[in-house]
DNA sequence: GGGATTCCTTGATCTGGATCAAGTTGCCTC
DNA sequence: GAGGCAACTTGATCCAGATCAAGGAATCCC
């Protein structure tokens, strides 16, 4: 897995023109790392913009008592840091593979260079900085205004497919922790819903087998 | 209040060359509104950008129960649904003001125009929603990984200049709503901070007293 | 000035989810 | 196939903060 690939497959950049995207892949960096390496620390200054190419990184924040929480499981194809090194700040949160993982760097000072040069990546990097803030609110919504079984619910009917199915490929910790439960709630939650027939677990997935109650569980607001 | 006059108080746009500032004026619309009006409700389509002249805005999410979370107290200088405009999807909350308010808009399509002409101005809002997300990601950690005490010392130590007053502009209710608490929680926190000698209260202004000890329930008051 | 309205505070009780504590189950390794 | 480990599940209990229920205090409006 070389940059010109990993490059190709991250939407972020999908409308660049090819000299552009050449140039991104000439400030490339790739980096191989073993599952459970830390790829930065809250507070740490930010190296630049990161593209998974395979693997999957965990974005997550810790608290004073060692409670985390995970903003974002990032697999390929997605970016993290972005933000962070766009306005400048230090890294507002952890980065750590959880599983083997090649990751592609663009270094902050030349991406700041080529941003400053290219008026429709930045534009570019503007509407997906947007997509990646509502995401953050709808988090955000979440965990404020949803029960647990709502934030089951919602998360199901979100990364389901057509099909209705669910693979739980990480760890059952790490989904309680993105939705802010604990494993245990997480377990209790998930057996109150197979009991009441809103779905039904096989092995290491999940099938959806009544979506309108699960809907109605998730309270989800109706979009226009 | 006008228009040149709203745009030279924003923040968002203080960077930009004269010209620019001209075109923005060229395309604004000023609005003066009564106390709870609605601006604009979850779902509606974006008008464009606002920037708050005088007065303040709360900008709030709705839960299914009829629950709210103010998102932003918008007040004079700040701009809101900046993000939905230039993602171009539909408003993410809802939008109504608090007081007696001076708004302007910048219709989306014309803004949308100006961004697509203007590069330096593109990287200014590239940078400023960047510090929007990080400003959000903040508010999320503070929900998830801080009790009342830290929220609210958090808050008092972030609103506070660095005469360590906090003026209670808005009534108890929409910051209770802000830091995710009721307003009765947000009472007794405040008193149990008072009765600690961390803070001292006088009419409408609290007086950080005590900031290390403030900092310290912000930063290591986590359940234990 | 006095009644009404609204907001804030204080007290009593309730509850969702956390925490603590055992079991289970499945997966390695030998 | 037995032992060992790590991840899940289930049960019992606890607690921060919500909710319900009264009082106070400031402001408004005849």
């Amino acid at each position: 897995m070389d940059a010109p690939q990993i490059i190709a497959g991250c939407r972020l950049f999908a409308r660049l023109e090819p000299a552009a995207k050449a140039k991104l892949v000439a400030m490339a960096v790739v980096r191989r790392l073993p599952p459970r390496e830390m790829i930065f620390r809250q507070g740490d200054q930010v190296p630049g913009v990161y593209i998974v190419g395979s693997g999957l990184v965990r974005v997550f924040k810790l608290g004073a008592s060692g409670k985390e929480h995970v903003l974002h499981l990032a697999g390929p194809g997605k970016t993290f840091a972005e933000a962070a090194a766009i306005a400048g700040f230090a890294c507002p949160a952890n980065a750590e593979t959880v599983e083997d993982s090649v990751l592609c760097l663009l270094p902050e000072e030349p991406f700041a260079a080529f941003l400053a040069a290219d008026h429709a990546s930045t534009l570019a990097m503007l509407a997906s900085m947007a997509m990646w803030l509502h995401h953050v609110i709808d988090l955000l919504e979440d965990v404020v205004l949803r029960d647990a079984a709502g934030r089951l619910a919602r998360h199901l009917i979100e990364s389901a497919g057509a099909s209705g199915v669910v693979e739980l490929a990480s760890s059952r910790k790490h989904l309680a922790s993105h939705l802010n439960l604990t494993p245990e709630t997480l377990s209790r939650t998930q057996r109150r819903l197979i009991d009441d027939g809103l779905i039904r677990q096989e092995r290491d997935q999940l099938t959806i087998v009544d979506l309108a109650g699960l809907a109605a569980v998730a309270e989800l607001t109706p979009k226009i």
